[in-house]
DNA sequence: TGCTGTCAGCGAAGCGTTTCGACGTTGGCA
DNA sequence: TGCCAACGTCGAAACGCTTCGCTGACAGCA
């Protein structure tokens, strides 16, 4: 193992030395820089992770809580891990990853140990019980979701009210009068996961304000699920002609039972999907759909958290702050003028 | 900050005694004992991870490198990398997520540092080149997917060439004569991803074994693209009437085609896919497919480090171990009795 | 009674960094 | 020419833990 002492000896300086060429925290020759740097080359020197973070009170770690939970759309998850990971990455962070099931427990372990520095928090409620013991240990958080309370902490998330007034908008301007909403499985809405109350909320809204009459039903994303909330709104409504769907399992089947309905998408009915436009391009017809980037949830959650680690580092006290990103409706073949309908 | 000298100074003992009741290395009178663990739990210490990492030399961490790509199935890599988690969680073990495109470069540096005990390497190519890196720098490592040259590391993977096998017998049960592969687009297989060569040598050799014609195309998952292997299957072979997919985003448009052109499964074509069993129920008609358990996977992985962990810490030398987790077929509704053609 | 062995616990020496204060050396300025 | 500040470097003290060797105390045995 190589250690900085030997580095230290191999360029003739002492060790302090080669740590502040490193570290550029003081001012060092260029011609010691280029001499060490050049042994820390030769030799294959990393710096001992265990005793930097000992020594400098900072592990370089960020956490990543992600959510066992599988009825959220698994590729969104992990697209925002990845680019946590690379945003941490490129300031010189790296990410361990907890699962949820760790609960508020696995909050303290981490902090308290100084296993890491900050945390970024996947999939949290509205009312979310690791919040407070952030906040009791002082750790730097970033949350992805909104919380009530979100106090000593910074937040982002999509503007799921946005996305859900896009989709009403869009449906309104051709022409539909009677549209429904196929939302997740009603667990998501009873545990108050934001991302599905804000949507429909910004959906309702919309709808209200332009008229629209409109049916919510909850899915579980099976084929049976989806066909029971097709049935219950065709009692309900029969002259449905718009259709919004915010649950990805739910998009395939919703597809093949308008057709088994004699329905043809766009031209007797539209649909609007809320998911990646990866998985809209997938589809015959392709689908209209409202999508923010995964990506920019997790980048945006690392600058958030390096922002709190460095202003608390400078001994202020980290803004809180919160991001809203904007989502963006593509339009493709799903959806078109409402029909006449007899 | 709780230390361990504020652990031993409360409950009245030095703190290397509180050190040997944390880690059970020497014996300690259970009065001594069940003193300094309530005093852990009353001052809520947790071991200063740096700490512990440095004198130990051993950071309780393996690493878990996840390819950036998302050309294969992207809740599979979660479920692997949530398993991986839990399952080191089981043992003490934190889990550091690393990308891809830190290369062999990344390995070292993990791997240098200290900072993981071991690693863990998803999407192994046959020739990859972090392999040789590994045995330069003696780290205890598992790969989820098999290597050529194994030396000096575990391996695990799903027996792959026993899936395709599963899916040519039970075609070739099913009395069907004339089969078509439907694999992963030409990428895949020029990179020599040892899950698609071996998939594909095993239904080729079994289909030859049970007397089946059969053509492989290559598909990048995409409904044009499906389309397109489709129409020159049924050009090159117009009685082909078994299916087999291994391509997660080819089953839907491929399920489509086959009803837009007259077809209707089972009765006209029977469709095998490679693939969870979570997708396969999500479709109309539920397929029959082939599967393994993603998250026997990762655990095995764990266990395989940390084995190797605990030889290489009694002096020994790791036993290289190489598992192959045997693949179901499960049957639904996608398959049936070959069809009469004209 | 003295010797040996076992058991519990203690003290101190690291582990490899970072960082603070100190110390020559220069160069600029009066 | 003398003084001071800035610069570049060094030495040493942490950082909080593990682990090795040692020491009493005590029991068993001859």
């Amino acid at each position: 193992m190589v250690t900085i002492a030997d580095v230290a000896r191999h360029a003739g300086v002492s060790s302090s030395t080669v740590s502040y060429v490193l570290s550029g925290k003081r001012a060092i020759s260029e011609e010691t820089r280029s001499r060490v740097q050049s042994s820390v080359r030769e030799l294959g020197y990393h710096p001992n992770a265990g005793a930097r973070a000992l020594a400098a009170r900072r592990s370089h770690i960020i956490a990543l809580m992600v959510p066992l939970r599988t009825d959220v759309y698994v590729p969104v998850m992990m697209e925002i891990a990845i680019a946590v990971t690379t945003a941490a990455r490129r300031h010189g962070y790296d990410v361990l990853l907890i699962t949820n099931d760790e609960g508020p427990d696995g909050v303290r372990r981490i902090a308290a140990s100084g296993l890491a520095d900050g945390l970024v928090l996947m999939d949290v409620e509205l009312d979310d019980e690791r919040i407070p013991v952030l906040r009791a240990q002082g750790t730097q958080a970033a949350l992805i979701g909104l919380a009530d309370d979100a106090r000593g902490l910074s937040c982002v998330d999509h503007d799921f009210a946005a996305a859900g007034a896009l989709c009403a908008n869009h449906l309104a301007d051709l022409g539909h009068r009677d549209v429904a909403f196929i939302g997740y499985g009603s667990g998501v809405y009873h545990r108050h996961a934001g991302y599905a109350e804000r949507t429909i909320a910004g959906f309702r809204s919309q709808a209200e304000e332009r008229g629209l009459r409109f049916l919510h039903r909850t899915c579980e994303g099976t084929y049976e699920s989806t066909a029971g909330a097709l049935a219950r709104v065709l009692a309900d409504r029969p002259r449905t002609t718009g259709f919004v769907v915010q649950n990805e399992g739910a998009i395939g089947p919703l597809l093949s039972l308008l057709r088994t309905s004699g329905r043809t998408v766009p031209e007797d009915a539209s649909v609007v999907a809320l998911c990646q436009d990866q998985l809209a391009e997938q589809f015959a017809p392709r689908l209209t759909a409202v999508t923010g980037s995964a990506q920019d949830l997790g980048r945006v959650a690392v600058e958030q958290i390096m922002r709190r680690l460095a202003a608390a580092n400078d001994g202020g006290r980290p803004a809180d702050d919160r991001v809203l990103l904007t989502p963006v409706l593509t339009v493709r073949d799903s959806t078109g003028p409402a029909p006449r309908l007899p």
